[in-house]
DNA sequence: CAGGCGTAGTACGACAGACGTAGTACGACA
DNA sequence: TGTCGTACTACGTCTGTCGTACTACGCCTG
């Protein structure tokens, strides 16, 4: 099976997790996972580096973070979450729009 | 304009640069060219990068590298050609198989 | 009740690839 | 004479990813 090397996919974990925060806050635990299942396995995020790239969305102003309790009947226990600024909404877009120009050049370097 | 940024195409200037030697073998200032012109300008290779994927890719065993004269009427001038190996055009194949698959994940996570 | 698994991270250093800057060298052309 | 195009090389920096390791809590199972 054919894996999906990190090297490829650098320029899009940012996006990936972004478009994950479009829909609600959510959580690196959680992130991580989505991204499991919507690529059906084929990319796996490692953590060290969604938790960097959180670190750095957020000095760039793309995300936000906040702490809420892990169940809603509130033990204790604490999660950081993250959402998405507007700047992030923004940058996302951006970054939609240069991949459909990417693609379509890295296209005319490929053999089928 | 959107410019392509390089961190996406990160994973393909390799593969970009096998797929003009696919054709026929050729040198650094002609491939730089070239990638420019396919891409319409959208996307140009800098100097130090693409001479620095000859490095990395004749270590591989990707390429070889041989000198011919500039003019076919040989005045002295030589300039460094670079052709493509077997193990390069089988990497170059299992690129294109892992961008198929890229392309299919990435989707996922860009709105249009 | 001990140990493993799942959850939810943090810390730290290494490394690869891209990039900025700069410099060399030669010929053509104005 | 100087600038442009051709054809590189050298060197150091930066960014993002990754390997390894460690913490901590709760639940389940033998």
């Amino acid at each position: 099976m054919i894996e999906i090397s990190s090297d490829v996919i650098r320029g899009y974990n940012d996006t990936m997790i972004l478009n994950i925060l479009m829909k609600e806050p959510s959580y690196g635990y959680e992130i991580s996972k989505q991204i499991r299942s919507i690529s059906d396995e084929k990319y796996i995020i490692k953590e060290t580096t969604l938790y960097s790239a959180f670190t750095r969305m957020e000095k760039k102003g793309h995300i936000e973070s906040f702490t809420a309790d892990q169940d809603p009947d509130g033990n204790g226990k604490k999660r950081t979450y993250y959402r998405i600024t507007d700047a992030g909404k923004e940058y996302y877009r951006s970054k939609c729009e240069e991949w459909d120009l990417t693609k379509e050049v890295v296209e005319r370097f490929i053999e089928h």
